[in-house]
RNA sequence: GGAGGGUUCGCAUAGUGGCCUAGUGCGCCCGCCUGCUAAGCGGGUUCGGGGGAGACUCCGUCGAGGGUUCGAAUCCCUCACCCUCCGCCA
């Protein structure tokens, strides 16, 4: 979330920011209700000091018919009193929804641009596979070798839904194996977390109030679903105060993600690129300020290492300012080459939200030099995405017998190098 | 699903409508005293928000939110979480 102060004093920061995202959102409303809310805000505070005043007055005194009066001298500031809280409780909704629809300020290091055509390609990795053969799509490989259902899956629950099948659901829990290991290996710790939330913690880390469209929900017991392990790991430390030699806090889990992907009605429908039920393994990090944007580089480098050890054609794209999430400030995507569908998939997207979802979620730290508290930073970085690593991995390895070499890494989880 | 008990400033606790402007102990921080350390002595120690150039000052905060009252940690309602027991259950 955006401060209060920081639409107060520094607006021009936000309409720059909201200018490059090609975003709108209700700057100059929320501006106005700040004001409003302020003057509100003095008033009460005038009144209640001058209420614990004669509060304490009544409570000395001895005679009865002094009380009386005391007590009936403070009855209309009662009422006003009364008045201006309801006033200032209406203020402060309106307000705080307000300021949770402004995305997080677009940091001067994401380029401009307005859409996903103006991402920059930072860097390429590995070289693109010569087939002497027609590669075919992971979807015609899946069901082939027999590793891929959608029919089933989408007799029992409709289309976006997939099913592994034999080497298939193996394939896709050794590359969680080997991803939570590898996270384990690289100073994160690794947890196992609830994907049924409270509307709060869907709050704090951004999908609330603006993408509920976006969100499975279980009306009776009140639970949202998580669309990511970032819901979680977010409110990890909602509402606490950590020390600064605690920092950086360093997380990996593993959930299944939850989407109703009503926004891509239509598109990216065969195979298992886009569905409503994925697993996915996610790094996340709570730092200090001055440390978040080496620690940014720091995750996007580790999702590289997998896709290095996974032995895939990779590239790594900088978000551009009206492409970018709404709770990122910088983020990266790592796409890998799937020459089966001819088109690059993303795997992974790493963010730093800076203190966007700090304050949401009130996380705090105590600077171990100088006084007081400051919000953390958050970053989130994907490690990696199951369904379009495995739908990489069968479309980069795929023989012309019909065959799937894996790469080394997987060899010793998998049993063998090959699935036919 | 049923019955009961809880949630107070890092930890432990006191507090049944005004003397709470939340006390005490432990821990922690600063100082004094001392070969060093410990002890002892003195002071400080929740987290927010507002006003002010500033020294300062005011308001809120006793799990969360409402309500009653001139006034709520305290009384009432709703919710969350924790604990004990019963039932059911992987």
């Amino acid at each position: 979330m955006i401060s209060a102060q920081m639409i107060r004093e520094r607006p021009d920061i936000i309409r720059r920011s909201l200018e490059r995202r090609c975003a709108d959102a209700p700057l100059d409303e929320a501006i106005a209700l700040d004001q409003q809310r302020r003057a509100a805000l003095v008033e009460l505070e005038e009144l209640r000091a001058a209420r614990n005043t004669a509060g304490r007055a009544i409570g000395q005194a001895k005679d009865h018919d002094e009380r009386q009066r005391l007590i009936a001298a403070q009855r209309d500031s009662a009422a006003r009193i009364d008045q201006l809280e309801d006033q200032l409780r209406k203020l402060d909704t309106t307000l705080t929804t307000l300021l949770q629809e402004i995305p997080n300020v677009a940091s001067e290091a994401t380029p401009d641009g307005g859409g996903e055509e103006q991402n920059v390609v930072v860097r390429e990795w590995g070289e693109r596979r010569v087939f002497d053969f027609e590669p075919r799509p992971h979807w015609e490989i899946g069901a082939s070798l027999g590793i891929i259902d959608l029919e089933r899956a989408s007799a029992m629950s409709g289309s976006r839904m997939y099913a592994l099948r034999g080497a298939g659901a193996r394939l896709q829990r050794a590359l969680i194996g080997w991803f939570l290991d590898a996270h384990g290996a690289a100073g994160y710790e690794e947890w196992y977390l609830p994907a049924m939330v409270r509307e709060d913690a869907m709050r704090a880390s951004g999908q609330l109030p603006k993408f509920r469209d976006n969100l499975y929900r279980d009306e009776e017991e009140d639970y949202f679903f998580v669309p990511t392990a970032e819901v979680p790991l977010t409110n990890m430390h909602a509402g606490e105060i950590v020390a600064e030699d605690d920092l950086p806090l360093r997380y990996a889990a593993h959930t299944p993600c939850f989407r109703r992907e009503k926004a891509s009605a239509g598109r990216d429908v065969r195979g298992i690129k886009r569905v409503h039920q994925f697993e996915k393994v996610e790094m996340y990090q709570f730092t200090t300020p001055e440390a978040s944007a080496d620690v940014l580089i720091e995750m996007l480098e580790q999702a590289e290492s997998l896709l290095q050890g996974l032995e895939l054609e990779y590239r790594v794209v900088q978000i551009c300012s009206g492409d970018l999430g709404f709770s990122a400030s910088v983020s990266y995507d790592l796409e890998i080459w799937a020459p089966g569908a001819q088109e690059w998939l993303e795997v992974s997207s790493v963010s730093n939200c800076t203190d966007f979802q700090a304050r949401r979620a009130n996380v705090r730290y105590r600077p171990s030099a100088g006084k007081g508290t400051r919000f953390v930073h958050t970053l989130n970085g994907s490690g990696l995405a199951l369904p379009r690593t495995i739908a990489a991995l069968l479309e980069h390895g795929q023989q012309s017998d019909g065959s799937v070499i894996l790469p080394q890494v997987l060899g010793s989880r998998m049993g063998a190098h090959v699935i036919h």
